[in-house]
DNA sequence: TATTGACCTTCCAGTAGGGGGAAGGATTAT
DNA sequence: ATAATCCTTCCCCCTACTGGAAGGTCAATA
């Protein structure tokens, strides 16, 4: 199986798949004599548990440790476990600031008559102080979603 | 007033507003003959809606469209609540992305018993088909951070 | 006055997670 | 035989910045 097919076996793309060879999230495919990588059931079965990781926001180095665990027969599965739990802390938190945002807009956009007339309580938001100043933390003091892929 | 007061009057660093003025969301600051940049009490008006609209999640694009909105005196309200009511359905997607990863993964960590034992009900959730494949959308379709915000 | 420290300037590099596309070789279908 | 579709590596692009280097400037102190 080249890379194309191990692709669309896998719900990932040639170039993701590349990528995370490059990364060394997973192990160099073999190579045919003309340099194609080559890939085994075994090796979309690699690349299935990647972005099935991936599909739940784990960042690439979290995917290592997965990754690392998974192959580790002896593994102990509160070290999983915590993985998972820290990270679903980390949704939670851009969770709670995507809908502090959602609040603040929808608070603004239903004062907003949303005509042709020029006056806005949007705008008008924004330019002057609003529930915004208070509901989210010191601009250094917030946390990121840093390329997470809720795609 | 110079850069490292109107950073602290804004809520923004002195950084952000170096990159704004560069990326041209705002009017490049007068400079003193040492070509120190100086902002006036109004200029850190405009400083300050961006930072608002920047912690709402809007991106440099948008503000660009709402700075201009703001300044028109003779805008219709109407256009200014589209990009929010735009910006609110994107979030609103990327909130039920996160929703539908927190939902998987505390399924699957509630199953697991997290001690010394390696079977682990997270790992081996995520090497075969599990609700994952179901809850989001193929790769393609789906939709991105892209860098928002969500600090 | 000299010097220190806290500013400021520009520029370059790097981040995460890839996408886009060029240049060129390989394979496959007609 | 030839065209279409793969594949390879390579490098640049994206967002919204942050960090740091090299160097100029300004205010206070010894």
């Amino acid at each position: 199986m080249n890379i194309g097919q191990a692709a669309s076996a896998s719900g990932l793309t040639a170039k993701m798949i590349r990528y995370y060879e490059q990364m060394k999230l997973i192990i160099p495919a073999h190579r045919t004599e003309s340099s194609y990588r080559t890939y085994s059931d075994s090796d979309v079965n690699t690349l299935r548990f990647v972005r099935r990781a991936r599909d739940l926001g784990f960042s690439v180095e979290q995917m290592k440790s997965l990754i690392a665990l998974w192959r580790d027969r002896s593994r102990a599965s509160g070290d999983v476990k915590s993985i998972a739990l820290e990270h679903i802390a980390e949704l939670e938190r851009k969770a709670a600031s995507i809908h502090a945002m959602i609040h603040t807009l929808k608070h603004l956009a239903t004062h907003c008559h949303g005509d042709e007339r020029p006056d806005c309580p949007i705008i008008d938001g924004f330019a002057s102080a609003t529930a915004t100043d208070d509901a989210l933390p010191p601009i250094n003091a917030r946390f990121g979603l840093n390329g997470m892929k809720t795609d």
